[in-house]
DNA sequence: CGCAACCTTGATTCTGATCAATAAAGGTGG
DNA sequence: CCACCTTTATTGATCAGAATCAAGGTTGCG
């Protein structure tokens, strides 16, 4: 019993001391192998605002857990059109696309000074097959991002600005409410015109939108400031229910 | 020497009977690893042109890998906007969004009779574990569907009907040549629709714009038969040389 | 303080969606 | 094998949503 007590205290400590939670301690592993776990994970690395972590052409060695902060990933075209593919909070993992060719394909940008884990991949694809539920935990991560990634392709290719806008401030609510911030008062990490990008929109387009849900009464915006007053009008113009089981599974 | 002759014919038989080749050869297997290998395998399924391979919501047990034939993905919505998300030909795997969840979030669809191989997801983890290689390559099938899935954003985020219209004839002429087909000479398994679900058009503008490639000269079009006259044309379209890694990419 | 980055709002344009009509192809059953 | 029906594709006319162009305002950083 006290054996199972000291247990429980090592796994508070290592975990409290990374925002991994996440990745490991879904898993269930013994004593013995987060201790694995915890000689494989390198020391936080702090990242300014506005810095890379990552860009595109670089060697892929290591995957990033955010341990606390905000990125955002993007594809760099050759004609400055660039795509933002993602948003990173704390406790999402970084990096999973340069695995196949071993070369970063986006650039991973911090949008406020930010600290992360790096997670190397040969120590974790080795860990991997001593831990079986590290492993599998390991492929649940990939699965989930190629699951994000095509209701992402959903959006884009279906829906129009103010769906796709609703439905970013409810992921976005939901993920911050998730971490214990509030879910209906929340500062905006980056500019419109990245939320355009990601969405698919020009900047001009998102701030237009904005202002309709405000004039609606729908949420309040003060710069990068955003109230949600009415979630339910946010959701019923968006098929919510739908998506429900993607935009919950976020971690 | 005689002995490594009849490692090489193993290798030979177990791939001449199963497009897997894609899944297991680039990883280096060793002749006792191959025959671990064949006996996960389950043998072929056939799947008739328009039945489904899984769909939304089913339990997933195994991924796919498409022996012959042609299947598209699609995420289905309540309000029916389908998006296809991915089209698949010979030796690409389906399934991998069921992982994270262990429940498929897209339907598979046959576009013409098919065969394919069955991949029970439990004995390949296992088998991950033993044979490292095969662990890796797994990994890196994961992540590029990742990349696919991105770039793909990129497309529907940024581009005009053109240009994605264009980049999509790229795409499957290479994937077709990949297989040994004639690259610009072929017949497209899908309809307008499932393109332009695919591509976030309507079929109008998909049928408009294949019409005007055709009156440029660039294209020859009769129902679904494709003639690519001048692919540099479409490349010129389109950002070709920046998507070029990803296009390769494809197996 | 002054400059640069960011945001808002208005006017106009344009791409692609929608509506509609027709045609061609493919499948089914007699 | 043909007639019939359904599905699929083409093309035209019109419309709407978002992009583009443009001007002015705000914030924040050096």
């Amino acid at each position: 019993m006290i054996k199972l007590h000291q247990q429980g205290e090592i796994v508070q400590k290592l975990c409290d001391n990374c925002s991994l939670k996440i990745l490991c301690m879904p898993v269930g592993l013994y004593q013995q192998e987060l201790e694995d776990l915890n000689a494989i994970v390198r020391q936080s690395k702090r990242i300014r605002k506005g810095e890379c972590l990552f860009r595109h052409g670089e060697p892929f060695t290591s995957m990033y857990a955010v341990r606390t902060g905000f990125f955002k990933t993007t594809i760099a075209s050759l004609d400055g059109r660039d795509q933002v593919t993602g948003f990173f909070m704390s406790g999402e993992i970084l990096g999973l696309e340069g695995i196949c060719q071993g070369v970063h394909h986006c650039d991973a940008t911090a949008l406020e000074d930010s600290e992360v884990c790096e997670l190397p991949f040969e120590s974790l694809e080795e860990a991997g097959t001593r831990f079986p539920s590290l492993q599998a935990h390991f492929y649940k991560l990939m699965s989930q991002e190629i699951m994000r990634d095509q209701c992402q392709m959903l959006m884009l290719g279906n829906m129009r600005a103010e769906e796709r806008l609703a439905l970013f401030l409810i992921n976005l609510s939901l993920r911050l409410s998730k971490r214990g911030f509030a879910a209906n008062d929340f500062i905006l990490r980056m500019s419109r015109e990245a939320i355009g990008s990601f969405l698919g929109l020009k900047l001009e387009t998102v701030s237009r939108t904005l202002s309709r849900f405000s004039q609606e009464g729908w949420i309040q915006v003060e710069h990068r400031h955003i109230k949600i007053l009415r979630p339910e009008a946010l959701q019923s113009l968006t098929h919510y229910d739908q998506y429900k089981t993607v935009l919950n599974m976020e971690c």
